[in-house]
DNA sequence: ACCTTTTCTCAGCCTTTTCTCAGGCTGTGA
DNA sequence: TCACAGCCTGAGAAAAGGCTGAGAAAAGGT
């Protein structure tokens, strides 16, 4: 179980139509420690919003009703301090909209990692004010190891690491889940697009590209457990 | 990341019929700490106003009931030391408008970016003398970098460097978020006109422009984050 | 009206990253 | 100890992301 100490209380409102895509958001951000509710319109939106008072709403631009911009714009005026995380779908150009970041806010193109939606809200989260208790400063500490969002820089014992994307996020959840272990389906569905069609053996060989950066320092930190997953730890908690 | 605290306490009126872009102004100018009312007509802001007393307004000069000239002269017949930045749509009425600009009131042509919005405003407090706290000399830095709002001149190393508008305008987005990683739809969203519906391609090629123009010299300050953004960062910090 | 500057689009080129695969290695249970 | 499933890793193809020059279109100045 992930620690949930720190997510809860936090109320989250998920819009969107089609239920598979919702439900899929809702599961991960409760299994996060999210208080979780959800709507499939707009209308039904403000509704629950009216009683839900969430912090932050994951909301399609594209919903059965109106579409999400409406929705945001009316939560808004109701003077709510409430961030929004948009989702928007990719076909075929950004249909981007004015003003979408402003604000605290920010969107996320579908598919998307739910690793990254979880990082996502945490980051408005903390921008609009609401976690106050996760005020440390967008770092991720585990060991001599650090891993800085605002930055996008990873460092062990000081030691600048440069990483890609996907490495970067594929660290982010072991270090979020540091003395764990996780299986490699778990990765591979909080990290990789949850489209993702592929085997699940790539994650062993990104494994193996972030061995290569981090663990050619002692002491290595990136615990195999065969027949189960990784595990981020000290030699010393063996 | 904007930094809150330092508009805290400055309430700003916003006058516009169009919820959009009553809406977008008001987003940001929350976003960055002011605090905020709204009106849709002329008679509704001599109202709020009157309750609100707000050190500055932001006044569309189309209004449904009477234009924004009015507005001005009858919150000033109240004796108030107020601060106006109209709006114009960009139909030949500028010039009347320049005339009209009295004081250390300013004015500014839809669409705007959110980002020169936010200067303007701060740049209007200043002069009108509310803003007693802020006033550090209008010059962000980094490095060997400078930029001036109020001369609108870039150096580096001492160095005067020409810069077009646009170049200008992001060059202060990046020297805002020093350090900081950004992307490019968070560029286009403060820097671009809000009804820009272009592609973020555009950011690269006015990155190229920036970097042949500051980044000729050592150390090159602007550097790419593949598949997240751009960060303004020192070498020493690797 | 003319010329200059600036904005914006586009395509070609290059680099990095992603992903697959296959052969070799290793820990574990019989 | 052997065999096998699970894991590691190098090689390399394919895709994505980013840079920049060229040039059209728009804006601005005289």
């Amino acid at each position: 179980m992930p620690k949930s100490s720190e997510n809860t209380n936090y109320r989250i409102l998920v819009v969107d139509d089609e239920s598979s895509i919702s439900d899929l958001i809702s599961t991960s951000l409760r299994f996060v420690g999210f208080e979780v509710r959800t709507a499939a319109t707009g209308s039904e939106a403000l509704t629950v919003a009216e009683e839900f008072k969430p912090h932050a709403v994951v909301l399609d631009v594209m919903l059965p009703d109106s579409d999400g911009f409406e929705v945001c714009r009316q939560l808004r005026s109701e003077g709510l301090n409430i961030g929004v995380l948009f989702l928007t779908a990719k076909d075929g150009m950004e249909d981007k909209v004015a003003g979408l970041t402003i604000g605290g806010d920010d969107y996320m193109t579908k598919p998307f990692s739910l690793e990254e939606l979880v990082a996502r809200l945490r980051a408005l989260l903390r921008r609009i004010g609401v976690a106050e208790i996760n005020t440390d400063d967008e770092k991720i500490r585990f060991a001599d190891l650090e891993l800085n969002e605002a930055t996008h820089e990873v460092r062990r014992g000081g030691v600048l690491l440069e990483t890609s994307p996907t490495e970067f996020q594929l660290l982010r959840y072991l270090l979020i889940n540091a003395d764990r272990v996780v299986s490699k389906s778990q990765i591979l569905d909080h990290v990789w697009q949850y489209d993702f069609r592929g085997d699940a053996g790539i994650v062993e060989t990104y494994i193996s590209y972030l061995r290569k950066k981090i663990d050619i320092f002692d002491p290595p930190l990136i615990h195999t457990v065969r027949g189960v997953g990784y595990r981020l730890r000290l030699p010393a908690a063996k």
